[in-house]
DNA sequence: GGCCATGCTTCAATTTTTCTGAAGTTGCTT
DNA sequence: AAGCAACTTCAGAAAAATTGAAGCATGGCC
């Protein structure tokens, strides 16, 4: 018989338990059904998924399909509920995605604006990295998008929402934020410097051959917001992300290093709810985003 | 009950066919059982999927639903293939993806090195565009990317291949050929100047402004082709690129546009056969990939 | 209007698929 | 060697999918 998606399902659930038993109880089903729904597989592949007598190791065949099978279920179950959550929303519905940055910035006051505007209405926010962004849009999931940098993308409309500079963020008593003169790139590199994704951005040759020697990169915001609290280390932000650092934090423009970084709004053209779309788009436009006050 | 991934395919099929004999027919089923798929489908999501008596015009909803659902059906349509594929190759399996102007230089060499050393070989050669080619590494499809521009992804490690640099592509007789001063951005920008997605490499500021006000882009490279050799239209490409136009079209350099494209080499670290895929990354890498001469 | 064709739905019967509970292996532990 | 835990196998039961026949609208045509 063909591979269904129940039997990819059931067995990932198998991969990741090493266990019959548990995985058919995460199921739903009995052991014996598992067991069957394993072996059609491994029938239809005409190769064995596992190694040994027990289901606790699997073979090379086996990593490679649990790798592939595992996202296909995941996508399957997000699309699925895409499916019933258009559904759902009779009075309409709105996809957002944003970069986290943007996101912290701009989705509490457009949650607020829409629905107290549109009672009923259902919106879907969501936060990744721009690369997700522009497959969520390309993929039909969502009808906003806020990312980094211009990427056209068919059938969908980008404009630029706002610019944000890039500087050095640390601790409010390292020496590079309390000193009169203002940081240079050499200065901040040999610091204690930590490269973060956000960092890739940035297109300045100096810069950029003058990172690539840094040795640590974090891309998990929390532990980089750690890291830089402790005093010692340093990092180079956009003035918005750093908003979001706590009190002990400070941001500060790097003098030879004048980039910016182009934050686009994108929005689907041909969507249910174009009108939803439109206005949501005016009004994350109205916002004032820009990371210099005044 | 729940959604599954061949209603959903029936859906999509009765959505392309607008009709539901001819629908059955292509599944393989009866009418009625098509009819009775759609009917849970509509049951399911509490809303209809199509407007009037007959199914060929989707609702608001059908629309939407149907774009999540054929993405998700070929996709899901392509895991499968690729579990196959992998069950299927016992002597090893190589996934290559690249850009297509890469893969019409490397593939030909690259499958005829390594199936000639390890026969019984399986591979998988796939041509698109950089974005895909890193979507493929990141869901573990494909064991060697070929693409443009370095990016870092978990897991897979990027090496430089080659560079090549940008120039004018025209016609053998174009008189920005045929001249002897060398053209500059401008006067290939007021020529008659088609954009192709490749442009979108290009950084150089100058280049980036003037190419903006150009009123036409074509993505196909096919079609690119075609109105170059008409004598009229002249078109920015890396040199690599520009070998595999007909003898009728020509490359120069342009005098203020130094810039090249970086093409990367991408190798997935944990695959299986991890050992083919090293072999094959050391022969890519030693091939002579450079646009000029010597 | 009456007749017919087309496209779809509904229904009951049938086939296919999936699931279960019980019994049977296997290999490890004590 | 008895006990145990993990897994497989089997036959019957349950659930789901499919079919063919019958039925219902709609619209064209005489």
């Amino acid at each position: 018989m063909a591979l269904k998606i129940e039997m990819l399902r059931a067995f990932c659930t198998v991969a990741q338990t090493g266990n019959l038993s548990e995985a058919a109880n995460r199921l739903g089903r009995t052991q014996s059904a598992v067991s069957m729904t394993l072996k059609q597989m491994e029938d239809h592949l005409g190769k064995r998924l596992f190694e040994g007598e027990r289901k606790n190791q699997l073979s090379p065949l086996g990593e490679q399909v649990f790798e592939l099978a595992q996202k296909q279920v995941r996508q399957f179950d997000q699309t699925l509920q895409s499916i019933e959550m258009a559904a759902e929303a009779a009075h309409g519905l709105l996809r957002i995605v944003s970069v986290p940055s943007v996101a912290a910035l701009v989705f509490p006051s457009v949650l607020e604006h829409m629905t107290a505007r549109h009672p009923g209405l259902k919106v879907e926010l969501r936060d990744t990295d721009t690369q997700q962004v522009l497959d969520a849009l390309a993929e039909g999931k969502a009808d906003i998008g806020i990312a980094s940098g211009h990427h056209p993308l068919n059938g969908v409309k980008a404009v630029p929402l706002f610019e944000d500079r890039f500087g050095l963020v640390c601790s409010t008593d390292h020496p590079l934020f309390t000193r009169e003169q203002p940081p240079a790139i050499a200065d901040v590199i040999n610091a204690c410097f930590v490269r973060n994704a956000l960092c890739d951005l940035i297109r300045n040759e100096r810069f950029v051959e003058a990172s690539s020697t840094a040795d640590v990169t974090i891309h998990n915001t929390h532990s980089l917001i750690t890291m830089v609290r402790t005093g010692k280390w340093v990092t180079v932000l956009p003035q918005t992300v750093a908003r979001f650092m706590p009190e002990t934090t400070a941001f500060r423009p790097i003098a030879d290093l004048p980039d910016k970084r182009a934050v686009y709004l994108y929005q689907r053209e041909r969507s249910r709810f174009a009108a939803l779309t439109e206005e949501c788009c005016a009004f994350i436009q109205s916002c004032d985003l820009s990371g210099e006050p005044g």
